[in-house]
RNA sequence: UGUCCUAUGGUGUAAUGGUAACACUGCAGAUUUUGAUUCUGCCUUUCUAGGUUCGAAUCCUGGUAGGACAACCA
């Protein structure tokens, strides 16, 4: 039935089941505490989850937490949150952190080996020794350092004998390599440091080379799987394993995520947010799980689209229309149903008695087949329209209310275009049109055949409340290439509030995480700025339209 | 002037030596009490030059193009 065809991964661990290198597998989602997570994390973790749930398997969550300075408990807790949300279980919690005795015996192993030494060398020096990539590297004086000495040294540095920077352990590897990750690299860097979980246990502190494998391997883990940026890294990871002789995880890498309008890098994102060019990681234009979820986005919506971009190994730009499509798709399922007028224009029904109102039933939600469901609305003799649903002189193809022209409003009635009602400067303040009462809906015997169908309020009935409307972060498709500061390319439009726009008296019992489809307005959410008195919705989606479509043309 | 990775419609992703396909986008039409949804159809594709082979998107070689690599970041 389903013949979906693999991915690169799915093949490698298909294969390694089937050969019976593993019984089960082991993947790792290792995010760093030092942000929010955002839509490129969302495919790492669908690919990471997914692949231990569909080859039965286990993932664990690992905070990457190797340095001290830019990491905090504040984004462990975000980033936990946001991968729950996402709808995802990881087997254990573990943190890097958890491993720096273990980290550091495994040091002193390579030391006694004599594969690591201690080096006095400055950072400058140690940058001058490494060679450029057609350049060999020369050797660190500190080199040749015995045993013993470095065996000494890396203790007293451990002890904090020694200020951040003076001293660092290198990896005895080969400084003319080809691959300028195996010019003796960093193991442990000097950082008189708080840390969000050992306090100042620690002063030293491995780096990112020798904490990921080794964790990796700690762990079992089978597949551990990263980013393409980490593809000569691998030769040092597999170097370590090797040489501490210890279980033997692999590193495989993908093609990370690049989406149009927007930027997918963390220390952008964070800059954006430190320079108020939005609300803050959850702003709902931010491409962060946090600000999608605000946004309306919902974890299923995400959770298909990572399935539709696939997983492969070349640089991509990912069309951001089809996260959109994904969004519509799924909230078109679900949505309750409601009508919301944004720019009002006011329908007085002359023919409807002034004294008159009545309760119209409309379903909330026609996709739901098996239960739509249905909500109460008031209709009278004064209504809002949107005002753009109406054309004193409209073009051809123009199907909603023009003069002497009949439209239906939603689950009412066929109505009529009589006088349009103008100020002294010639604006049109009020239309004034007659219904047909034998049309009402759900029992309509007028055999009137209507194109356009409005969505409306009553207007002794609506509700005031606010929308804000969402557009691209960026002005340029594709960010990380256009000239210059990314910053200049930020959308000034990307926002825009509309502060009281009148609801169906329904919309009162929305509730925080209910999804709805304003009816040919989009897909809302309500947002967490809300009050009792005024809810504030934010729009996840515009429809598609082809009508503006055509306008455009 | 190095090493490594990559190259299939506009965008993504398949095809695993045997008829290049699926989704999104775009265009056209049908249905529709949301110009929504749904349905139907159409447009558009193997970077290049050689080679191996009965047969190449796939294997080999050269070229070209894009990307990664020289943080006491991850």
């Amino acid at each position: 039935m389903d013949e979906k065809s693999l991915n690169f991964l799915e093949e490698i661990v298909e294969a390694d089941l089937a050969s019976g290198k593993y019984k089960s597998i082991i993947t790792r989602f290792p995010p760093e505490p030092n942000g929010y997570l955002h839509m490129g994390h969302a495919k790492s973790i669908c690919l990471n989850f997914g692949l231990a749930l569909k080859y039965g398997g286990k993932t664990n969550l690992r905070f990457d937490d190797t340095n001290p300075v830019t990491e905090e408990t504040e984004y462990v807790e975000g980033i936990k949150n946001d991968i729950k949300w996402l709808g995802f279980n990881w087997a254990q919690e573990l943190y890097a952190s958890d491993y720096f005795e273990q980290l550091y015996q495994f040091a002193v192993t390579l030391v006694t080996k004599g594969l690591a030494y201690v080096d006095d060398s400055s950072s400058e020096e140690i940058a001058k020794q490494k060679g450029t990539p057609t350049q060999p590297g020369v050797n660190s004086p500190y080199r040749d350092r015995s045993i013993e000495e470095n065996l000494r040294l890396f203790a007293e540095m451990k002890e904090g004998k020694y200020k951040d920077g003076e001293k660092v352990l290198r990896a005895k590897v080969d400084m003319a390599h080809v691959n300028m990750h195996m010019r003796d690299p960093l193991m442990y860097r000097i950082k008189h440091t708080h840390h969000h979980r050992t306090g100042n246990n620690w002063c030293v502190y491995p780096m990112y080379d020798f904490a990921h494998g080794q964790s990796d391997a700690i762990e079992n883990v089978t597949h551990s799987i990263c980013t393409l940026e980490f593809v000569p890294h691998r030769a040092l990871y597999d170097w370590f394993i090797e040489k501490l002789s210890i279980y033997p995880s692999h590193q495989y890498e993908f093609a990370r995520l690049n989406m149009t309008y927007t930027i997918m890098s963390k220390r952008k994102l964070l800059q954006l947010v430190n320079e108020k060019h939005v609300a803050g990681w959850d702003d709902p234009r931010m491409p962060t799980l946090a600000g999608v979820r605000r946004r309306g986005y919902t974890p299923e919506s995400i959770r298909q689209f990572c399935d539709k971009i696939g997983i492969a190994k070349r640089e991509n730009l990912i069309d951001v229309g089809l996260l959109e499509f994904c969004v519509r798709d799924h909230l078109n399922k679900v949505a309750t149903r409601r009508m919301v007028v944004f720019d009002p224009l006011k329908v007085v029904i002359t023919n409807y008695p002034e004294d008159k109102s009545e309760i119209l039933a409309s379903e909330n939600n026609p996709e739901d087949h098996d239960n739509p469901g249905s909500r109460d609305i008031p209709f009278g003799r004064e209504l809002f329209i949107e005002r753009e649903d109406f054309m004193e002189e409209p073009p051809k193809k123009y199907f909603r209310l023009a003069p002497g022209q009949m439209v239906r409003l939603k689950s009412a009635y066929i109505i009529q275009c009589n006088e349009v009602i103008k100020d002294g400067n010639g604006n049109i303040v009020e239309v004034h049109c007659s219904y047909v009462p034998e049309s009402k809906s759900g029992s309509d015997v007028s055999g009137i055949k209507v194109k356009g169908v409005l969505h409306w309020v009553s207007a002794s009935h609506a509700l005031g409340v606010e929308v804000r409307l969402y557009d691209r972060l960026f002005k340029v498709e594709n960010v990380s290439i256009a000239e210059g500061d990314f910053k200049d390319y930020i959308n000034p439009e990307s926002l825009s509030v509309l502060p009281n726009v009148y609801a169906e008296p329904a919309i009162a019992g929305a509730t925080e995480m209910e999804r709805f489809q304003f009816l040919r307005k989009g897909y809302f959410v309500l947002d967490k700025d809300s009050t009792k008195d005024k809810l504030i919705f934010n729009r996840a989606v515009t429809l598609n339209d082809m009508w503006a479509k055509e306008v455009s043309k």
